[in-house]
DNA sequence: CGACCAGTTGACAACCATCAAGAGCCGTGG
DNA sequence: CCACGGCTCTTGATGGTTGTCAACTGGTCG
């Protein structure tokens, strides 16, 4: 990964980051001064689980991938990220290691600091350290959500909920419909709804026979998001 | 819940507890000051999901259990809670309001602090901030596990583990084993494990002809605990 | 002694992972 | 420009795991 020493990054960007929310603007800007840009090609892993800790990062542009290798080898997505989202976070504020791998999932930027330096904006500016904190509640809510999906949902409605969460974050509307707009293959959505490639491949196949979703190679436009939110949320049994 | 003003709280209490680590000790003796000291009768909710988040507590005496409801009324155990543990922290930092319910499984103690003295302690004591948020990664850490488990574990597995955890956190020894000092029925370990009640059943039941557990009415004894861990971490197929 | 609750166990079906074969798309190199 | 290899995706067949339904047992408490 390159690393930009100073960086003109946009300050409107930061505006909307929630880490920062409650920063004057010459704080923002302060926080900025010290920031490294990185530059990240597409499928490059940013950081690898159990890696020390050395940095968090706000990412400007382009789609990450968080996964987590369970001690059998299989692998799990615990979130996909979007410009604007913070990511390291957790382990740089609060462990000792990265608890899960990055990866750029096309070509991405990112804005950097170090753990020392998060260290000392934490130190310096209580609100920081606040947001962070709701970040992590944040974080912490989503993955008990998932939990409890996980144990209790069936597939096709997990499947559903992948998809309408992936759309919502990376998606972008098109005449025929919402494209996720980041390359996901068949496999790639199995290990973030966890099941298998071969019934995510089924499902969508009849998704698209009832011309809920149109498909692609690595590709998923969504033609009726109603469709999938009607299986997501069980509205079907009332039809 | 009944809450006595100005408690005579053991210090030494507090000095284990991972909220508070690296706090000079007149610095502890004044958060102990303003805590609240809490008592629950068993079975009694100490706070409800959705409830504004008012307080974080330490638990000082008894068992707690973290349960989530889904939307379509599935129950799910988060985790459970042990003397010197932190809970409610999450939210009384980050959010607005309890994510999850807080049950108490026995007659049980804890201090606690408002949502305000929690967010004075945090501003006026960086560590306690940076406490907080090794915690919060650490559970974060520890649910992001349960979901890989979730996904790709049979359930033979899950409850392996679930009991392992059981036993490590509220165990107690005996002449015949690891005894579970917690009322335990095995719906609850079914929620805790995400399987059902006959699973639960059964597979306990296998274990007690195998030796490695011993049962009765909401109790496990667990006997030969290298058993278990060779269940939940697959030894066995080496066997 | 009866009601009730926790637990056990059996029968059954469905969901879905697994294995496997084949089809379609894409880039590459001749 | 076309043929080839590789990758992604589709689809079929099959069996195991486990949830569901249900009947029954035994302990506990009033």
């Amino acid at each position: 990964m390159s690393d930009v020493a100073h960086p003109e990054i946009d300050p409107a960007i930061l505006d909307a980051v929630d880490a920062f929310t409650g920063l004057a603007p010459e704080e923002r800007a302060q926080v900025l001064e010290i920031a490294h840009r990185h530059r990240f090609a597409a499928e490059e892993d940013i950081f690898h689980q159990g890696d020390p800790a050395e940095a968090f990062f706000v990412l400007l542009r382009g789609h990450v991938r968080m996964t987590k290798l369970t001690p059998d080898g299989q692998q799990v997505t615990i979130r996909y990220i979007g410009p604007g989202e913070t990511f390291g976070c957790v382990a740089a504020c609060g462990g000792m290691s990265y608890p899960a791998t990055a990866t750029a999932l096309e070509e991405s930027m990112a804005a950097g600091w170090t753990r020392a330096q998060a260290q000392a904006l934490a130190g310096r500016f209580p609100a920081v350290a606040f947001n962070v904190m709701r970040i992590m509640g944040g974080r912490l809510e989503e993955i008990q959500t998932r939990l409890s999906e996980v144990t209790y949902d069936r597939v096709e409605r997990r499947i559903a909920r992948a998809v309408t969460r992936l759309a919502a974050q990376a998606g972008r509307r098109t005449p025929e419909g919402v494209r996720i707009d980041v390359p996901l293959s068949r496999q790639d959505l199995a290990e973030y709804a966890g099941t298998t490639l071969a019934t995510v491949s089924r499902t969508l196949s009849r998704w698209e026979d009832e011309g809920i979703v149109t498909l692609g190679r690595q590709r998923v436009v969504v033609r009726q998001p109603h469709g999938l939110v009607a299986i997501a949320e069980d509205l079907d049994a009332a039809s």
